[in-house]
DNA sequence: GGCATTCTGGACATTCTTATCCATAATGAC
DNA sequence: GTCATTATGGATAAGAATGTCCAGAATGCC
């Protein structure tokens, strides 16, 4: 996953308002509906991406969210940023918090750094524009599947 | 960061035991002190890791922590993997839970399943071996810094 | 102005992660 | 066997992430 569930929802909705631009703006419930999330959470994520200059907001009849720039203007670390924080950028293995100390360099560094650059390579260049093809709709999921989280954590029982 | 806190405590415990083993055990509260974490919160992370096979817990007078095989047959991935659950295995980029289809590929497909690659890849092929170099003491805080989470996220008041 | 429509904002509930506390079981030394 | 020592397990709490609910404000149309 990697990404947190907030910044996956705003990823989808943002990426489906990218493929299907037209004149008019995008309802927030229609948005949910596409993207398969509850709708009043998915407000509070485009009402978030709005503040950061991302949708443009607006109320009323014919109300609803589009795209603030065109598609290529809009990079996906602006759109996953304010929802994970710390967590887009991320630092030293060892010691988050702190930036990777050149000098304890060790084998593990290097692949280290390859692995931050590469992820944070991909959220700094690819843009919405890039992401146009993708079909954001939710896979219907079996009735009742709950995802199944939380089986081997520290928490659980057995093994 | 990308990686939790748990995982990331695990992580440091372990590497630590990687480039001190000698003879005797390492008591938990000495793991604690040198990894910077509360001790009693460790000793859950430390008990996981020993249920995994990754470590070997005695009780008693001489007994403590080490590693259950040679540093260079643990791999990360097993270190991190009961913490980290589903996050360490990364899935498609809009779509989580799912696997990438290659049949809806667009420009950010190929360059996602890279990211993905890159984190994979380290995670499976690094060994505690080769982060035997690091230096895993935590840096001493300025006193009462509470490391400052928690600013620019949705639920934030202003921007 | 009045009204339906749509986003906005705040409070609240729930779940997961992180962390703490304490009693208990295992172990080795005597 | 007794004792100090050390890990183990369960209950609990604080905090963040996620999700829900509802009143209110803006907007366009009549």
């Amino acid at each position: 996953m990697i990404l947190s569930a907030s910044a996956t929802h705003a990823l989808r909705a943002v990426a489906w308002l990218a493929a299907h631009e037209r004149g008019e703006a995008t309802l927030g419930r229609d948005l949910a509906r596409t993207v398969g999330v509850p709708a009043p959470y998915l407000a509070k994520v485009l009402g978030t991406l709005a503040r950061t200059g991302v949708l443009a907001a607006s109320r009323g009849v014919r109300g609803g969210y589009r795209l603030a720039r065109p598609a290529r203007e809009i990079r996906l670390m602006e759109v996953v940023e304010p929802f994970e924080g710390k967590r887009a950028r991320p630092g030293c293995l060892m010691r988050p918090g702190e930036p990777c100390r050149e000098d304890a360099a060790c084998p593990a560094h290097r692949a280290w750094s390859q692995v931050k650059e590469t992820y944070l390579g991909f959220l700094e260049s690819t843009t919405l524009a890039d992401i146009r093809g993708i079909d954001t709709r939710q896979a219907k999921r079996p009735r009742g599947s709950r995802t199944h989280r939380g089986s081997s954590r520290t928490a659980r029982t057995r093994a």
